[in-house]
DNA sequence: CTGTTAGCGCATTCAT
DNA sequence: ATGAATGCGCTAACAG
């Protein structure tokens, strides 16, 4: 970057704004000037510092991802969304591994706002986070992303977790199941406790003809934690015939459970995920699963926040619907069971 | 960012030049100044605007990862580690996903530069790579990730691609295979190549006691291209015992071909993949793998472009060791098999 | 349509 | 140890 505008501006005899006019597509340039100019350009290889432009303009055209963890399938697909509608809007983007402590996120933002980063899409945020609020009250240019902040001001994608655990419940109530439990993850995650919500809600219609059905919580959210939690649940009495897990590494936790013990799926144990990462895909049986369209959630975020960045305007709410797809985890409720082994 | 570094100066009594000194931890500040400066800093939540500083400097504290695809867990991985020892480093990690394409990527790298990014590592290059070599012959800070480019001057991070196909060869040896395949990527990738190659000299070295192997070139580097593959070769008379694959996903694939092809695995069919991502943990058995340390090589690539930009330097190479994971899709040959079904 | 004049917010000489 | 002056490379009024 040795080559600026001024040295243009010499090569074509014009000054430099008509230089800036010409790199910025202003219409007040006549056209023989402009050809010039982007002569000059290219016969000195001048290429524009964005970083001066910066500085006047306020802005970088770089938004920033913060999600827990980028290794992980599901943020990594959000991740593959965000980046690629990014790119295609002039935009870069800037990603940040904040697992879950707060206070390493609030230095993160700090940083990044500091950095002229233009806005962010929060992948991870808690019900009443006070960083979202804070910028939400600052009119920092925000994007939330499968998490909700109810009283921020600011953009969100989410998904109708209800609606999905609906999904799941009615899928195994079709399949004759009357012995359900459930799998959730930890502590206060939201989508998890939706996604709850709406599958004991969906069972509550249907209760009609005796349908029971069990929470268990695991320990965390992970492969681990699923097993854990299966263990638990293969031990009750009298054992549920079919489980819904509220993320995939959960169901595939609870599907090695079973393999231990000598538990049959799809034949003795019917087993529903969520998020249809591609890890759902390669389990044996593959995976039934609640699935989440990351990749466009991804993009619908990035959009969302470049229109808040470029026409300011109202902050805006797209709710995705998760989808059911059926794998080899779920099957007919057998009543009489042929003996096994 | 309202309240600049001037502000502050008259809030202190001081000059900008003072106040700059202060935040740049200058030693030349008497210490009651500098904490009147802090004061007033602190009083007036001042917070330096990074890209004003990056004009001057030259340097952003900002370097780009280079990919072809966030979404694929190897890259994921890597990308996990590259973006936590940035952070470490006090450094922010732009992503990005070029794709095959080559074009798109020449465009990225120019408007990352131009948009003031320190330096780059590069998660795909081709072999004599034209945009490396013209990165590296103006000096621009660079890492190569997993992928070399033999004539440029620049750091590397690169796994021990042979020592790796050697690993599984021996493996599968001293498991009794005599008649074994290897499912290589297509086209010339490098690493696929020398994964092969160190398969097959480690071949010829035990080639005393009869051992035959056959080559074959998967359409594609992901499960599709697998399972294809893994068609091909059960078909083949007389077939193979034992199969390496250039990575996990084509080992996926191909055990999905043998499900289909009621084969067992491993009783009938040993499975060896490469990378060792979490995939490789979900299958079913879970797939013996050789394992890159792929969050380790994301984070030493970092390291040493960071070092680059602080200290110049030689380039550097660091040459990481693939380890061999046995699972459960590697079993010794059975010369006798008992009836299946 | 084009040129002149000011900065954007900070770092960095060079004096003192 | 501190201050005054200058400029990083560009955009943005405001004239003309």
């Amino acid at each position: 970057m040795r080559v600026t505008i001024y040295d243009v501006a010499r090569e074509a005899n014009v000054s430099l704004a008509t230089v800036s006019r010409v790199l910025n597509n202003s219409p007040h340039v006549r056209e023989s000037t402009r050809r010039r100019v982007q002569e000059a350009i290219d016969k000195l290889g001048f290429e524009p510092n964005l970083v001066a432009s910066a500085l006047m303009t306020k802005r970088t055209r770089l938004v920033a991802l913060l999600v827990p963890d980028i290794s992980n399938p599901f943020y990594a697909e959000v991740a593959r969304g965000v980046e690629d509608a990014a790119a295609e809007l002039g935009y870069n983007c800037v990603i940040c591994n904040v697992g879950g402590d707060t206070a390493k996120q609030a230095e993160y933002v700090n940083v990044l706002r500091r950095k002229g980063i233009d806005g962010m899409i929060f992948g991870t945020a808690n019900y009443d986070d006070k960083l979202v609020l804070d910028l939400s009250r600052g009119s920092y240019p925000l994007t939330l992303m499968a998490r909700d902040v109810p009283a921020a001001e600011v953009n969100r994608v989410l998904v109708d977790d209800g609606a999905g655990g609906a999904m799941a419940a009615r899928h195994l109530l079709e399949l004759g199941h009357r012995r359900l439990a459930m799998v959730t993850e930890p502590g206060g995650i939201h989508s998890s406790q939706e996604r709850a919500r709406g599958f004991r809600e969906a069972l509550d219609e249907a209760a009609r003809d005796g349908v029971e059905a069990v929470y268990l919580e695991a320990e965390g959210s992970d492969i681990a934690a699923g097993l854990a939690a299966g263990r638990r649940l293969l031990d009750m009495t009298p054992r549920p015939t079919a489980v819904f897990a509220a993320n995939d590494l959960l169901a595939i936790g609870i599907l090695q459970a079973a393999r231990e013990a000598d538990t049959r799926v799809p034949d003795d144990l019917s087993v529903v995920g969520f998020d249809g990462t591609v890890m759902a895909d390669v389990t044996q049986p593959p995976l039934t699963t609640i699935v989440q369209p990351m990749r466009d959630m991804g993009k619908a975020a990035v959009r969302l926040l470049v229109e808040t960045l470029q026409n300011g305007g109202e902050h805006q709410r797209i709710v995705m619907s998760p989808e059911l797809r059926v794998a080899g985890t779920t099957a007919a409720y057998r009543p009489a069971r042929p003996a096994a082994n």
